[in-house]
DNA sequence: GCATTATTCACCCAAAAGGGTTAATAATGC
DNA sequence: GCATTATTAACCCTTTTGGGTGAATAATGC
């Protein structure tokens, strides 16, 4: 799975609205086209990059190119987000607990010698 | 929340990095090119597609500027994609018993009545 | 004031994305 | 075979992205 070909296949509503369609079972290339104001040219262009996420599959059965949607990179992205998402924020509460605390010691310090040297918030 | 400028974004390792190295604590924009081989220019452009979707904030304090992380639209993006991703699995869960479902009645029929109408895998 | 430092702004450039049109290919129906 | 249809391939064009350089701005330290 190659996280930057998913997200960048994501990262578009005519590619999103594609895989809404696909979601309703397999389609070709013309009927997925329909729908939109734009070249066949166009979609065949934006089916080739979520082919390229591996987020749509490809079935040629004659002259006619049956795609469907395949929806582990989508898992695989959503997975990865969150625990990043997870992670990072941990980070974040871990080092404002720690600047909490460092603020709470300043202050008993103040308090016994009458110094003004806590953070201000400025 | 732009769940295009989100997912535009995130679908970027050097934005990923610099996202990663600000979860632990605001840095200048220096501090964040430093581990990279590119230029502050460029540095500065990554940060401003990352501002767009929100994921990083600014704080300005006289010539300096402090960066931050902000996992909200991570949250979102990654509520988004689980939320879909489900929803069009399922439906693609519901075509396929549907499909069965199908099968299982035109082979009864063919036991009844010895044709040979069911559907081929091919 | 004046030099230094941090950052942006204004350009230039190459590659990719997203759109188009017009051919070429490949399978179907006769 | 021959016309039709589905799809891709091969181009062109414009915008965006991701990189660069060099000048301009803005704050700091003296």
């Amino acid at each position: 799975m190659n996280l930057d070909h998913t997200l960048i296949a994501l990262a578009d509503p005519t590619r999103r609205a594609i895989l809404q369609r696909l979601s309703k079972g397999e389609a070709r290339v013309t009927e997925l086209a329909a729908p939109f104001d734009i070249s066949l040219n166009s979609v065949s262009k934006h089916i080739r990059i979520l082919e390229r996420a591996d987020l749509v599959r490809r079935r040629v059965s004659g002259r006619e190119h049956f795609l469907t949607f395949n929806p582990a990179p989508m898992e695989s992205a959503a997975e990865w987000m969150e625990r990043h998402r997870i992670f990072w924020t941990e980070r974040l509460d871990a080092l404002e607990a720690a600047l909490r605390a460092e603020d709470a010691v300043a202050a008993a310090k103040e308090k016994s010698t009458q110094s003004s040297s806590r953070r201000s918030k400025k």
